[in-house]
RNA sequence: GGAGAGAUGCCAGAGCGGUCGAAUGGGCCGGUCUCGAAAACCGGUGUGCGGGCAACUGUACCGAGGGUUCGAAUCCCUCUCUCUCCGCCA
């Protein structure tokens, strides 16, 4: 969520980014909640002026009725008591338009960073490292889908007769090997010194606001209605809003946490050709970076995240390219985001492997994640994540095979 | 699932319906003292929103949401969570 203070004092910088990132309407709904605030900052101060009123009046009941004059205090009591009514009135009028103002904030994704290429759809995305060489396969070789059956390491049959489709089995190596790549990822952030965290697998509907889910990715979640939990579709949530309503001082900060999660994504709407095998999932696992740091260090911060993405593929001998993900293919928080690709020879296509981003404050503003420094000055602060190489899962199909793109704001 | 107790500031913990944004202690920060430190003493120590260039000021906030009242941390209702005991436990 954009903060106010922001839209209020830079409007035209923020319609320009948001234009960047092709969002429709930016204008008008700035608009909105231009007009929306200042409506909301009228009745608030009407409200805040009759508190006082009564306030005062109050106070003095008190006193009147300590010196023993009832009849003036019964006076000021009745106006008191009608004062209340245009109270409630004012109260339920700011109610209604805090809300109003929330909810257009909902609605407007964040700026993208200068840095930030103009853009409607992958192609415009920039490539701004290549690593590796690509192999070429030999004629008859097969597809992940066709090895797995041959080797039986994962069996989406049985999968489906458990659970249903997207919910592959893993068996012997299949699943060994999809331990050691969790352990390799924990162990490789462990030591550049991050945290690991195992957090609830399940979360409740406050965390699922606080790094932005809901309202928009509501239909995208499984939830467990009995006891209002959802799954979560990424350890970014969990983890991140372990600092929902936080004040960090100078000694907690830089938080750097890595957690090992299975993630849970309804992927509604979403099956097709391009998605066979590994490529989309509704069960997969998955080692994220979460980390939140001081505003002026972030943009260094992204950088070392992707170079120890970078490293991780290396180590596993993956030809990789990077990406700088245009305006019009950034998730809908991030302010900027680095994309991971490992070319599938055997899919002869790029398939996204990890997704890094910055979304300065714009998780933080929801979140009310903040930093208290030791000269008392409060700031929100900057979170970042990024996903250790997708272990299952691949999300992105070759742009020019693909037409129809979909982006969540997951990972 | 049943019965009981509770939820107050960074922590502990007090709080007759009015003078409570909240005693007291600890912590932390600043100062005095000291060669330095400890001790002692003195002072300071919330967040959101509104107004103001600022000093400052108005308002809201004592788990959450409602209610009673001129006035609620204090009374009433609902919910959430925590603790203790009993039950259940793939």
């Amino acid at each position: 969520m954009l903060q106010l203070q922001v839209i209020r004092d830079q409007q035209q910088k923020v319609i320009t980014g948001l234009n960047k990132r092709n969002f429709k309407d930016a204008e008008s709904l700035i608009n909105q909640v231009l007009s929306t605030d200042s409506q909301r900052r009228l009745t608030q101060n009407s409200l805040d002026l009759l508190n006082a009123k009564s306030n005062a009046d109050s106070k003095k009941i008190g006193e009147l009725m300590k010196s023993g004059k009832a009849d003036e205090a019964k006076s000021l009591r009745e106006s008191v008591s009608s004062d209340k009514e245009k109270t409630k009135a004012f109260e339920t009028e700011l109610a209604k338009l805090e809300t109003e103002l929330q909810q257009l904030l909902y609605r407007i994704p964040n700026i993208p960073a200068e840095r930030v290429p103009a853009g409607k759809s992958p192609e415009d995305n920039i490539t701004t490292k290549e690593w590796g060489k690509v192999p070429t396969l030999s004629a008859d070789a097969q597809p992940h889908w066709e090895l797995i059956k041959k080797y039986n390491i994962i069996d989406f049959e049985l999968g489906v007769k458990i659970a249903g489709a997207g919910f592959p089995v893993y068996k012997g190596k299949g699943a060994r090997l999809q331990r050691a790549l969790i352990n390799f990822f924990l162990d490789e952030a462990l030591a550049l010194g991050y945290t690991e965290i195992q957090p609830p697998i399940v979360v409740n509907e406050a965390s699922g606001y606080g790094t932005g889910q809901l309202p928009d990715k509501e239909g995208q979640m499984y939830y467990a209605t009995e006891d209002k939990l959802y799954l979560i579709p990424t350890a970014e949530v969990p983890i991140t809003n372990l600092y929902r309503d936080v004040l960090l001082g100078d000694d907690d900060l830089p938080v750097k946490n890595v957690g090992y999660t299975p993630c849970f994504r309804r992927e509604a709407g979403s099956w097709g050709a391009h998605v066979r095998g590994l490529n989309r999932l509704h069960q997969f696992d998955k080692v994220e970076i979460v980390r939140i740091v001081r505003p002026e260090e972030s943009y260094d911060v992204l950088e070392e995240m992707c170079t120890h993405v970078q490293g991780l593929l290396e180590k596993l001998e993956l030809p990789y390219r990077r990406l700088l993900l245009c305006g019009g293919d950034m998730g809908f928080n991030s302010a900027m985001t680095f994309d991971m690709e490992v070319y599938s020879a055997a899919q002869q296509r790029w398939l996204e492997v990890s997704s890094v981003s910055n979304f300065e404050t714009y998780q933080a503003n929801r979140l009310k994640l903040r930093h208290k420094s030791k000269e008392g000055k409060v700031q929100l602060l900057h979170t970042l994540n990024g996903r250790c190489v997708s272990i299952t899962t691949y999300r992105r199909g070759n742009p020019r095979k693909q037409p129809v793109k979909r982006r969540n704001n997951y990972s």
